[in-house]
RNA sequence: GCGCCCUUCGUCUAUCGGUUAGGACGACAGCCUUUCACGUUGUAAAGACGGGUUCGACUCCCGUAGGGCGCGCCA
């Protein structure tokens, strides 16, 4: 809509909102790129704010004491809930004279919600969805303490900011609903709403930590790029026909409600993946580079490569970064194709790597050794030169002679180019890790 | 239990009553090839079920089943 984004901390459980997880909120929403329109507003600075609203709405009908205590509702709900009936507020102190409380009780506020007729959502997303007033009960404004509650403070926050849209998961419909009715106590107009479908777990079941699926650092973990995270995120629930892959101008330019569905989608990685994959081959090698030292403290077990890496190191992955970044679908995956370039000599080979060096390999390799001493000038093209040339001198086929040669210089049986790694490293690294192979 | 929402290939989705139901990921097969990838070509794969409405229904209506969300002095 061309709008601003503003982002508000929503922290009036002072239990449960810590710095740590504040932190990590606008960490992940930078990293991810989702950027806002000015400070952050926390709400909990904005209580006095709240609770004016709330001795307002009791002023004027439209709210009112409840005394019951925490236990009291409990066992009320319980009661309801063995009768089979309706898990609601029953408006106990809806009606009751204030005076006649009990002492040292402090009372929550409670909204006087209509009982009559029905509220009705226009929601952009949903289409109109309605639901009589008898099914929503007295939602608490205040608590106890002085406190907003989350549905108070929303609404007064959204109306105070100038908010003229919601969009939200459809786990906030009923809010919706509810939220409503409190704009319409207040005499507030109610913003424009949209409940967006939610996303479900790879199994089906709701997306939460227990399927794996955390916080957004967890997804820099595992080494996707913001950009394709977007992506993909965007295409969950929404479409533009059959378009797959989404610049981020161009996703702000299209994206619209309209086109939003109303069904929950499962997380696919492997989609998630390829999208990644997409956008690492596209990427600028010292773009990858950049982002695979950024990961680097975030990756589990701190990787082989410590906190980050050293200038030679640098050095050889932007160089080996073209073969390597088509081979790989995440950073992580990247950095494991690259361990070979860190690798001290004597190499240890993987159990593929050394059946390519017994026998036949072996008498093959030391021939190619022979060949690549000869070479003048070490780069891709003299090198290959060399090694076809011995292909066809010696009857060997190529493949006879690339794979004892990739075994023994990266002690795996996949490599990028054998040709481009052999430049990667130079000629003395090269030819010491062939020659350790060899026992020369 | 009560309320609300949802249901097209395994997955994400297109389809504004008339299509051989399209695309993408994944799977499988071929090609390319120094490995693995990349790239490329092809194949299999869907309207939950039952009733209506209509000349005609994936599309509209009702019901059933399945799934989701909500029902806190959490957000």
């Amino acid at each position: 809509h061309g709008g601003k984004m503003l982002l508000r901390i929503e922290d009036t459980d002072r239990e449960r909102s810590t710095p740590d997880a504040i932190e990590a909120i606008i960490d992940g929403l930078k990293w991810l790129g989702l950027t806002w329109d000015g400070e952050p507003i926390y709400q909990f600075a904005r209580a006095a704010r709240h609770a004016e609203v709330a001795h307002d709405l009791v002023a004027k009908g439209h709210a009112y004491f409840c005394y019951a205590t925490p236990d009291e509702l409990t066992e009320m709900r319980e009661k309801l809930k063995a009768d089979g009936k309706p898990m609601r507020y029953d408006g106990r102190w809806r009606d009751r004279d204030p005076a006649t409380a009990p002492p040292g009780v402090k009372p929550v506020i409670r909204l006087r919600a209509p009982v009559e007729g029905e509220t009705i959502v226009e929601d952009q997303v949903q289409g109109k969805v309605t639901w009589a007033n008898k099914e929503l009960d007295d939602l608490v404004l205040l608590r106890s303490d002085g406190t907003p509650t989350y549905m108070l403070a929303v609404v007064v926050d959204d109306h105070d900011m100038g908010v003229t849209h919601i969009i939200r998961g459809d786990d906030h419909l009923t809010n919706g609903a509810r939220q409503t009715q409190i704009y319409q106590a207040c005499g507030w107009h109610v913003p424009v709403m949209a409940h967006i479908p939610l996303i479900h777990g790879p199994d089906g079941a709701k997306l939460s930590k227990r399927h794996g699926a955390l916080g957004v650092e967890a997804y820099r973990a595992m080494g996707y790029l913001p950009a394709a995270l977007r992506n993909y995120l965007v295409r969950l629930g929404w479409s533009h026909g059959d378009q797959e892959v989404f610049s981020t101008d161009e996703m702000s330019q299209l994206f619209d409600l309209k086109n939003v569905g109303r069904s929950a989608a499962r997380f696919d990685f492997a989609k998630l993946s390829n999208l990644n994959g997409l956008y690492m081959r596209q990427a600028e090698d010292s773009a990858l580079l950049a982002a695979v030292e950024e990961m680097l403290p975030y990756v589990e077990g701190g990787a082989v490569f410590g906190a980050s890496l050293d200038p030679a190191g640098r050095e050889r992955l932007l160089k080996m970064m073209p073969g390597l970044k088509e081979r790989a679908k995440t950073l992580v995956e990247l950095l494991d194709g690259a361990k070979f370039l860190f690798a001290k000599r004597p190499l240890a080979l993987d159990e593929k790597a050394s059946t390519l060096l017994d026998g036949d390999g072996r008498q093959r390799l030391a021939d190619v050794v022979q060949a690549l001493e000869g070479v003048s000038t070490w780069d891709v093209a003299s090198t290959e030169a060399a090694v076809r040339q011995l292909s066809e001198t010696s009857g060997a086929k190529l493949g006879q002679l690339a794979q004892p040669l990739r075994a023994a210089l990266t002690g795996q049986a996949t490599s990028p180019g054998i040709f481009d790694v052999l430049a990667v490293l130079g000629r003395e690294e090269s030819l010491g890790r062939l020659k350790d192979q060899l026992g020369q």
